[in-house]
DNA sequence: CGGAAATGTTTTAAGCTTCAAGGATGTCAA
DNA sequence: TTGACATCCTTGAAGCTTAAAACATTTCCG
């Protein structure tokens, strides 16, 4: 087998093991779900919120997604939809102070639960893993955008 | 921010650059999806078949997902569901004719695809990459063991 | 001005995914 | 033997995801 394959393989079954077990403790811990947590991040880091747009852009997803997501943290109330003034085309989120506590809570979890999970690789291992990968994810978009 | 999440946020994104790189090229050169291949994948390598519980364990997916996974490439006739004569709870899951030389096209390609999207990656990088994973891997099984 | 093109969002159909509940079958021990 | 438990699979409800079509609004150009 080529070697790029294994390299694709161990990195996916990596990343799958730690993804996994997130989702798991996010559901456990919040009866919550990654893409959730994800757009909470994404609104707490843009002061002024975000249009749908701006965030399926930001997290890599389609336009569609977005609005039943959105839909589905409105109705718990973590997160206010608001029509553009300037455009009504545009729907601009943000977070509602609920929104804004719950996601400071767990993202302090979620940190946490990285930490423990990548403990038992040593400091300077670690280190050399995200310089490895800083510069692998440079040689991905190079490849990728040529395509 | 903490190293280990700097670490894994740079790694959740190399990956998912390359995955959804090969969800696209899976459904735009064979109108077909990443667990349909996996699925694939999985009865290629056992030459008896599996039952589903079998695969859905190599898959580290539910195993309600494998029903209707299997239906509905059972549908399109590449995999063929067999009880088990000795215990009819189990059902067999084995490719048909049809279905090894679909994967034996789409295995090709795809690890075609692998080897040009981590192509601007040298080859030492690539290989000290693939150590590194494998430690990663060890160290992550472990943290999660103890869980 | 007025229509055409562009932009932002929603809807729809299909598939993937999980968990929990349920049904069928098998096993084991009193 | 038969009842309890275990095992394997399916079903159902809910959510995530996409691509494509539809809709509303804005912009731009003739």
């Amino acid at each position: 087998m080529k070697t790029e394959l294994r390299l694709w393989l161990r990195m996916l079954a990596c990343t799958n093991l730690v993804e996994a077990e997130l989702r798991r403790r996010l559901r456990q811990a919040f009866n919550t779900t990654l893409p959730r947590f994800d757009l909470l991040a994404a609104l707490d880091r843009a002061p002024g919120g975000l249009t749908l747009g701006e965030v399926s852009g930001r997290m890599m997803v389609s336009n569609g997604n977005i609005t039943g997501l959105a839909a589905r943290l409105e109705r718990e109330g973590l997160v206010e939809r608001r029509q553009e003034p300037h455009d009504k085309r545009v729907v601009r989120l943000t977070l509602t102070p609920a929104g804004s506590a719950v996601f400071a809570i767990q993202s302090a979890a979620h940190a946490g639960w990285v930490a423990e999970i990548f403990a038992g690789l040593p400091p300077h291992e670690r280190e050399a893993l995200h310089q490895l990968l800083g510069r692998t994810k440079s040689a991905l978009v190079g490849a990728l955008e040529d395509a």
